[in-house]
DNA sequence: CGTGATCTTGAAAATTTTCAAATAGAGTGG
DNA sequence: CCACTCTATTTGAAAATTTTCAAGATCACG
């Protein structure tokens, strides 16, 4: 399917948005749009053709497999966020759905050749790929395995607060997980039945209510990080 | 001290190489050096004013630190790399020279305006920071707390295998650790006394024979990847 | 309302950390 | 060059945390 821009959720935020209306059509001309449902592989490591895509709808995880094959979840992508190895012969990762999801996928030589034609397209995936970065390091310091499974999912529940505000600065007080148990496992490092013992803990410390399996409500989110 | 490309140890491979000579003259202007001693702080969180650097000798680490004062190394910086949070208001994380070291810092402000007057400059930097994102990636998989720690060093040793060796494709067999065992705690998220129990077991293995505490020979590095 | 999947809980087993002490190394001043 | 001292590393044994294995309890949905 064709790429329609003018009713796209995240045309403010996403890279494309610093391109102009001709700018983005033409590229929207090289780009189609895709569905996802959960748990369908948009990449799988060793493609190596993969292409590029922004999120439009819905949330991904990039995850790698260890000898033992034990799944780490690398990175969650929300909308507006960019996927795709750029300067890597092939992909090193999988990109899976977590939820039902839309894209804009394009060809790498397709996304290559935007990047020299328009240098603010270039900036503003540099800026992206900051922020991935940044929020690489953000999980790294949160699944620390020095610290106690406990700590690690309360900074996790933290910083789902925050991902899932529309404020910029306040976290969210009420939400859902977006993760089963098994994937906020493979995100901290720990186990199943762990993470949810930690949970039962932060609510038995009166951080956390817990509105089912994926509800949460925090009256103070700020105590979270202060959790032992 | 003003900068000196045509002497400068990574002219070819640093994210200014995609500049012209003149272009390259020009940043250079604006730059200048800095050496490090071991232990010494380039920038520090919090920093509001803090700048960008390539590094041309030595290592630095990128660190932060959580509640419980514990630091957690996030990345390495090796000569050739970048360092600097573009786009973010303030520094969010520490960097600290791990061995004697020089680099060429730069104002943000002139970096932006060399982004924005160079577009293969945008591209390099995005190449760069592309890198880093898989690097960090790379990190949260070995470092993976759901693997015992051993396996952890084993997986840290290969990659300063790779790192150590200057052919691309064939990891060193014999090498120098360039961290204490502190650092690598603080790297792999374990304690100092895990690091040194764990090269024991896997000198005992067979798969490493240490030199003094920071010399490493490996017979077989790819026989470290799936060490238990 | 089943039914299968997901989540919680319990208790034993395993790993890791902590605390304590011994050993090895690097650098210094005699 | 050697003894000394300070730091880094290794090793040991007990304590603590986490995982594993095994049932139950809940939840979502057809």
């Amino acid at each position: 399917m064709a790429l329609d821009c003018a009713h796209c959720p995240v045309r403010e935020s996403a890279a494309c948005a610093v391109l102009t209306e001709e700018e983005r059509g033409a590229l929207a001309r090289a780009g189609r749009r895709q569905t996802l449902q959960k748990g369908e592989t948009l990449f799988a490591a060793g493609d190596d053709a993969a292409g590029f895509a922004t999120l439009t709808s819905g949330a991904l995880k990039v995850t790698s497999f260890d000898e033992a094959g034990q799944e780490r979840i690398l990175a969650l992508v929300h909308p507006a966020g960019f996927v795709g190895e750029m300067f890597a012969p092939f992909a090193r990762h999988d990109v899976v759905a977590l939820a039902p999801s839309e894209l804009c996928i394009f060809a790498a030589r397709d996304i290559e050749a935007a990047i020299d034609a328009h240098p603010a397209l270039a900036k503003a995936l540099l800026r992206r790929s900051q922020e991935d970065l940044h929020a690489s390091r953000h999980l790294l310091a949160i699944s620390n395995p020095a610290a106690s499974v406990k700590s690690r999912v309360a900074a996790f529940l933290y910083s789902m607060a925050e991902t899932a505000s529309h404020s910029p600065c306040h976290p969210a007080t009420q939400f859902d997980l977006p993760l089963t148990r098994g994937e906020m496992a493979g995100l901290l490092g720990t186990t199943i039945e762990s993470v949810s013992r930690s949970l039962t803990a932060l609510e038995r410390d009166g951080l956390v209510t817990r509105n089912g399996a994926r509800g949460i409500s925090l009256s103070d989110p700020a105590r979270l990080l202060d959790a032992a």
